[in-house]
This record gives structure tokens, C-alpha cells and sequence, in this order.
RNA sequence: GGCGCUAUCGUCUAGGGGACUAGGACGGGGCCCUCUCAAGGCCCAAACACGGGUUCGAAUCCCGUUAGCGCUACCA
């Protein structure tokens, strides 16, 4: 590929609010292609919108892009710091007539906007201000009247090659002379996209399906402006579980939510990718350097797509299983310190390793741990009052053996091969089943019918502190 | 209302005229292992929206219908 036709794309999000997972995920595909085609990837936050838009909220959306391992090549530019570039191009495109002033007040055109709703007939603004003499804007102007440029749409077919979607066309007479500049001399979106597009030399524009019906109007403006055309590529929305636009409602829609609750950056990177791309085949692990190498627009589905959590966690545990126990420690004792619990100079390592493969979020893995180093962690659930309801008096009397079998070895034969011939030849010799010792000690131990095999747990939990826990069981039935 | 986009298992998807008895993954169900399963192994159910074309042949191409979604601002 020739440098002169390097590829250059961008992410520009508004900072009026946190970082979507619908954001995030268009940003990954623009960070994707760039890392494929070897280009640069540009982020540009989009803050004329001065009333919504915070430091705050850009903030928030740099980290999300970090922590999902979004590197940017240039930037992060504001787009406020070009408001003189914005007006330099209306007022060309006003000094070369294909742009007009318009002194209809905002209320004047609401009333006939709602006029035209009430009677049921599409609203499109009638040029009334273009067929003005130019006595008459110079009238207008004298006397101070505040106007918008609008851009004089000319009647012409609109098509465009969207990578995503194929041929995309528009007759530019569906819709009207949009404004292009505001009274107050600030441009409005289209042309300020299409102004810092074109300076910042961007070769495809990668966005949300939201603006396809924008592009007709963005392609009018480079053509006016006398640019080529980039490439489009619409990514289809993504939609909560009963098909309407993911929002709040859905539950967690922010990056940052999926953060809080334990999902590793590369399974957020990994699931995002999968969702409304394909590399074609059966693949669903992708590590980074893959996911690179097979990424193409092409690839990009043209449906929207449903946000699966449950999906999520499933391929946020495959890469926690994947990941060695070194690797979580840090993350766990972070996570020990906010639960305040104290790990007591113990090795997490053995009991990470032991609880892993069963939780599927960093924090699920650290109550677990916590669980196993602290008895005050430890909450009985359903499943174990079940149980408990159950056995009634066996589960005491099996709580009992198991302390008067276990209270006898000592630290250095406290291992699970001998913890298990111990506990197997009690309850041969009570006639009990195997589980029915068991099952009340994991209950007991951990609170949940669910764990690692008991002897390793009793390993895990240790000596004293499992015998502690088993001789300060009273029986409490709640 | 107008314009546009979209339509394969519940969900994410493979497929791009014959390889389709439509494949994989999540979720669901079952079996095995076993002291437990939210671990592991094996198995099962589950989809081409509908109607017309084109073609020897359509999930795949075309048209229409229906449905869903998006846009329709001096927001971005």
C-alpha cells in the first residue's frame, strides 16, 4: 500500500456522557482497522456542545479506551479549538453561493414544523430566506437581525459504497436545507465533522449505523467544499435484550460498569469484537494479535446486535481460567483490601488457584478467597439452608464427626490425600455416605453447597482455622 | 407520516447458487465423572420472517409484504 494512501480514521465521541459499550465497540473497530492496515488512529472529542459536555465525562472516556487497550496515534483533539476553521468554511461556502442566510427565528420555524405535523405532511423549510432580494438581506443585516447559513442543497441523487452496507443512495430533495452555522456563529455538527474530517485528512469514517442517514448531507458538503469523499462504514447498533437501542434501563451500558465488576479488559475487547464481527470461521477466543490480523470491514455484520451478558461472563471466565494465579494477585488483593479483609501473610497463590476455574469475574474469585481466609465472609445461601433444612440433626452430628476425625491430624499431615483417607474411613465406620459427611463441612466452611473437592478446601482453609470454624458451628438454623 | 437500514436457533454468528440432513459458541436440557457443581467430558432440543419470481437447482440473486430499528433540531 502506497504511503500517500495511508489509512487514517478516528474516533470522535461527544463528552456529554460516560463511554457506551456502542461507543466503545466503534472505537475498537476503528482501532482495529488502523492496527490492520497499518494506520493512524485519531481521537477527537466532539465538545461544542458546550452545555453538555465536561472534562469529567472525557476523562471517563480516555480511561475506558485505556483500559480496554484502545491506543491512540494522535490526539485527543477538541473539536472546539476549530470553531474559526468551521465558520472560515460556511462563509465560503456563503461567499460562493452555495450557502444563504436565513433570519427565520428558531420559534417561527418550530411553529411550522408543528404546523406541518398537525396536518400530517413532512416539514422541510420552504427557502423562503433565499428567494430574498439582496436589498432585502442587506435590509436585515442592517437592522442587526440574527441569521443561520444554510446549505442550499442542491437537487441531486446521494450515493455512496458504505463498506458495511454496499450502495447506500438518497434523493437530496427528501430533505431540506439544513443549517450549517448557528446565529451565534458556532457550527452545527455536519459541518464540523466534515470540516475537521477533511483537515485531519481522515480516509474512512467508521460509525455507528445512528449517522447513515447524516452522510448524504456530509457527502453534499464535500462535494461543496471541493473534497474527496472517504470511505463510509456504518456499524450496526447494538440493542438490549427486547431489541430497542441498549440504554441505561438495559442495566450496566458503560464501559466502566464492566470494570467495577471484574471483567478483564481483553474479555470486554474480545466480546465487544465478536459483536457484529466475524472473522469468518468458528473462532470465539481471539487474543489481540489475531483479532488483528483477521479484521476487515467486510467482516462487520449489517444487523444490529444483542448485548449478552451472560456471554460476557462466560468469556470473561475463559480468560480467567487462561490466566495464571500470579497474574490475578494483584487484582485480588486489591479487592481483599476494599472488603477488609486481611490476608494474614498467607500465600494467596494455592487458594486462588483452588477457586478459580469456578468464578467467573475477578470479584466473584476474590469473595471466594475472602471466604476461605476469613470466616466472618462467610454467608449461608439457599442452596445450603436447603441443605440444612434436609439433613436436620445428621448435618450436626456430621459436622461433629468430621471435627472429632479431623482434630487429631496435625499441620504436617493436614494435606487433601490424607484429609480424604481420614474422612472416607469415618464415615465408613458411621455407615454414612461419603457426601453426607462432606457436604455439611463445605456448608460450614464456605457457606455455598458449591465448591472445590472438601479436602482441598479443608487444605486451603487450613488446619486450625477449619477446625475453628467446625467446632463453632451451633447448629443456628436462622 | 417521510426517508433509510435490517431480517439464519432465545442470543452472538458461519454460510455468498449445488459441499445444508443449515455448522459453531453462549444460554437451556440430559448423561458421565464425583463428596458438591457454577469445574471437566459426552450428548440433545433449537433457526433460514412471509409471498412471489430468476434458475435444472435458492438460506444464498431479484421484487413485494410484514416486522424491527435508525434518522427526520440553531443536539452530537
Amino acid at each position: 500500500m502506497a504511503s500517500s494512501a495511508s489509512v487514517r480514521v478516528r474516533f470522535a465521541p461527544s463528552p456529554t456522557g460516560y463511554l457506551h459499550v456502542g461507543g466503545a465497540r466503534t472505537a475498537l473497530f476503528n482501532w482495529l482497522f488502523a492496527r490492520k492496515t497499518r494506520g493512524q488512529f485519531i481521537l477527537r472529542i466532539e465538545d461544542t456542545d458546550r452545555e453538555r459536555s465536561t472534562d469529567e465525562h472525557t476523562r471517563v472516556i480516555l480511561d475506558g479506551l485505556t483500559w480496554l487497550g484502545i491506543t491512540w496515534d494522535e490526539g485527543p483533539y477538541f473539536q472546539g479549538a476549530y470553531a474559526d476553521r468551521h465558520r472560515a468554511d460556511a462563509e465560503r461556502l456563503l461567499a460562493e453561493g452555495q450557502a444563504y442566510r436565513c433570519f427565520c427565528t428558531k420559534e417561527e420555524i418550530d411553529a411550522r414544523r408543528a404546523e406541518a405535523e398537525a396536518a400530517g405532511t413532512a416539514f422541510r423549510y420552504d427557502r423562503r430566506c433565499f428567494r430574498l432580494s439582496a436589498a432585502e438581506v442587506a435590509a436585515r443585516l442592517e437592522s442587526g437581525l440574527p441569521f443561520t447559513i444554510r446549505f442550499l442543497v442542491p437537487d441531486q441523487e446521494v450515493a455512496w459504497d458504505d463498506a458495511v452496507h454496499g450502495r447506500i443512495s438518497f434523493q437530496s430533495q427528501d430533505f431540506d436545507d439544513f443549517v450549517i452555522l448557528r446565529s451565534d456563529g458556532s457550527a452545527i455538527y455536519n459541518l464540523a465533522v466534515v470540516s475537521d474530517d477533511i483537515d485531519m485528512r481522515i480516509t474512512h469514517v467508521i460509525r455507528g449505523d445512528d449517522h447513515v442517514s447524516n452522510t448524504p448531507k456530509q457527502i453534499l458538503l464535500y462535494r461543496a467544499l471541493g473534497q474527496p469523499t472517504p470511505v463510509f462504514a456504518h456499524v450496526p447498533m447494538i440493542l438490549g435484550t427486547d431489541g430497542k437501542k441498549l440504554s441505561k434501563r438495559h442495566g450496566a451500558t458503560a464501559v466502566g460498569d464492566y470494570q467495577d465488576q471484574g471483567i478483564f479488559p481483553a474479555a470486554m475487547r474480545n466480546f465487544l469484537a465478536l459483536l457484529g464481527w466475524s472473522p469468518g470461521g468458528d473462532r470465539e477466543i481471539l487474543p489481540e494479535r489475531e483479532m488483528i490480523e483477521l479484521f476487515s470491514l467486510e467482516g462487520i455484520q449489517s444487523k444490529a446486535a444483542v448485548f449478552d451478558t451472560a456471554k460476557l461472563e462466560w468469556m470473561n471466565g475463559e480468560y480467567l481460567s487462561a490466566t495464571p494465579a500470579t497474574e490475578l494477585r494483584p487484582a485480588v488483593e486489591r479487592e481483599l483490601g476494599r472488603l477488609g479483609v486481611a490476608t494474614g501473610g498467607r500465600d494467596l497463590l494455592p487458594i486462588i488457584d483452588s477457586v478459580k476455574s469456578r468464578a467467573r469475574t475477578i470479584l466473584q474469585l476474590a469473595e471466594r478467597v475472602a471466604v476461605r481466609l476469613d470466616s466472618r465472609r462467610v454467608r449461608r445461601d439457599d442452596k445450603a439452608d436447603q441443605l440444612l433444612r434436609k439433613m436436620g440433626d445428621r448435618f450436626d452430628a456430621s459436622v461433629a464427626l468430621a471435627h472429632r476425625t479431623l482434630e487429631p491430624i496435625d499441620a504436617s499431615r493436614w494435606t487433601p490425600p490424607v484429609l480424604l483417607d481420614q474422612l472416607k474411613a469415618a464415615a465408613e465406620a458411621h455407615s454414612l455416605k461419603l457426601g453426607d459427611l462432606l457436604q455439611p463441612v463445605r456448608v460450614v466452611l464456605t457457606g455455598s453447597t458449591v465448591s472445590e473437592p472438601v479436602n482441598e478446601l479443608l487444605a486451603v482453609v487450613g488446619r486450625d482455622e477449619s477446625l475453628r470454624r467446625l467446632s463453632g458451628w451451633n447448629g443456628a438454623r436462622e
